[in-house]
DNA sequence: TTGTACGCGTTATCAG
DNA sequence: CTGATAACGCGTACAA
């Protein structure tokens, strides 16, 4: 284990000072370029690095910004968490990720730890209640909320009104007048969004809305089989594709066919829902955008500018085999 | 944006010196209790949070771990942090995060670039070559390789050669004896690792193994579908589950009836395996401990420790309806 | 028990 | 153009 080469010791090699080889391995202006060859031969020569940690202590903000999402296992968040980190990266940052595994007091000291390593934070999917987001955004370094309105910071989301439209239309081109909604997380805002806008839309095109709480997993689109069945409804809009097909699994198992007797849809279109059986009808979003975009205005925060106007990511329905035309139900259990 | 309050701050309304005050906040042994409470009072007043970054660069090595993955978006490695994210950050260090995006020689600069901000490494299923592996493991750092065995670093992994040995068992159980295998990226060490035990354990089993390429997501799956159908095999080991529901989609979308003409089986069970036409008969692995059993190492290693044996982690073979009996083929195409 | 002074490794200021 | 030197914010010998 080699000592560390430092900055005196490439001075002392060269036969000058620190800040000369400071100056000349950071391409100061004016400096003589034969010196900076020589300087950079010498700690070529001896390997040096610069201590990072050191200079971004000097410089003052560390080009960290810190991430938290409610579950790293999430596939949403995965892919917001790559673009996010491609972004970044891209500008010279790194990600500190923390998972407050749903739990809003856990993301909340979550944050208040990150701050302390982090020159920005982004809150995906944020669970802090509106008091905790306040507290949130008093910290000392910008914030972009993903998915999560919210003044004072920037707001990077999907558009959930034309998600919802465009779900709903989709049914009721198909026939369907009788839709269930089987919900996600209850501190979830986008699950909120979704039940706002999609009420919204209902009651615009004519359509009975029911709900239902669910979650996120297809455990609990799984288990949301009975309930659902017993509705009256023709289809049903789940939270998230993973919902979605924990739920075409039930029917599966219990002998309903999808879409003859039921149709499925579901937001968000992960790579996945390609692949069940029936392929999910599903609204497809660019979850790796919703990161970059939060890095967009990040950069323009720190840059000094005012929090641009939030974001919003239009979604785009992909058709699929799990949706078709509205048919009574042959049975009921 | 209030002036951020620093010990000196502190010390100054305290009426007492810098060292007082942060012997006084970081619990030293020898100082009277009145003036600890005296100082925890003013900085409480005063709103004092220590410089973590301070504390740290003063302290030495970073409290962080750097992780490198292949891809965020795949869902063995999201297990694999969350595992790891929790324990570290249970033992006080947090998570820096690189993606490699499946390239070695971009895993390599990953490395290179967080060992600055990280007292130890993580490299998850690494990429890397046995050359670049030896230069990063050259790093003054320690570093544990999951998924990967290496002299001179800590090594977690998944027990191919058990998990192999339970996939063959059972289907020669149901009398298969011609075997195929959808494989995975060819930089993958697993994928190596699954390859050598699978033929090692088709030799020792009388089974005709035969391998064609593939990768990790359903796409690879669902493209090997006509190679599958053409081949003599009736029965299918895929490198991963994404992969077997990729497989079963195209076997559905082409009428081959699983498992009564084709038997699918695969390594991982992430939870969707669970929900796919038919669920897939997979291994499970207990991927969230290979991120903690990373973390122990490291802990042990950090507190000064030689390396540990590695931890090998034996999967269970979950059964599920992908895999049935051997059943000459119906149809060929 | 407390305070003073120094150092961690770097960059920036200010003379020269 | 270059070289001392002062920070950055904190911990801790050493001295008192």
């Amino acid at each position: 284990m080699a000592e560390r080469v430092r900055l005196i010791d490439v001075a002392r090699e060269a036969g000058t000072s620190v800040s000369t080889v400071s100056r000349a391995l950071n391409g100061s202006d004016l400096i003589s370029p034969e010196v900076v060859a020589h300087v950079r031969a010498v700690a070529g020569q001896l390997g040096y690095r610069a201590d990072k940690r050191a200079q971004e202590f000097k410089l003052g903000r560390p080009l960290t910004v810190g991430v938290t999402v409610p579950d790293l296992t999430n596939p949403f968040f995965s892919e917001v968490l790559k673009g996010l980190n491609a972004s970044a990266r891209a500008g010279g940052y790194r990600l500190l990720i923390g998972e407050s595994s749903e739990d809003p007091a856990e993301e909340l000291r979550l944050v208040d730890e990150l701050v302390d390593y982090s020159g920005a934070l982004v809150l995906c999917s944020s669970r802090l209640t509106r008091a905790g987001l306040e507290k949130a955004l008093a910290q000392p370094v910008p914030v972009v909320c993903i998915n999560r309105t919210v003044k004072n910071a920037g707001v990077v989301a999907i558009d959930y009104r034309a998600a919802s439209r465009l779900l709903l239309e989709h049914l009721t081109g198909l026939g369907h007048r009788r839709v269930l909604y089987v919900g996600g997380p209850a501190t979830s805002w986008s699950d909120g969004e979704r039940r706002r806008t999609l009420r919204r839309t209902a009651r615009a095109l004519d359509v009975t809305l029911d709900e239902i709480d669910g979650g996120w997993s297809g455990n609990h689109g799984y288990d949301a089989g009975p309930t659902v069945l017993h509705s009256r409804a023709t289809a049903v809009i789940t939270f998230n594709d993973l919902v979605g097909i924990g739920l075409l699994s039930w029917m599966y198992d219990n002998g309903v066919e999808v879409p003859s007797e039921l149709s499925v849809a579901s937001y968000d279109d992960i790579p996945i829902a390609a692949y069940s059986r029936p392929p999910l009808t599903s609204l497809r979003n660019e979850r790796a955008k919703l990161g970059e975009l939060a890095w967009e205005q990040l950069t323009k925060r720190l840059g000094g500018a005012d929090w641009p106007a939030p974001d919003l990511l239009t979604p785009e329905l992909v058709v699929r085999a799990s949706t078709g035309p509205a048919r009574r139900r042959a049975r009921i259990r």
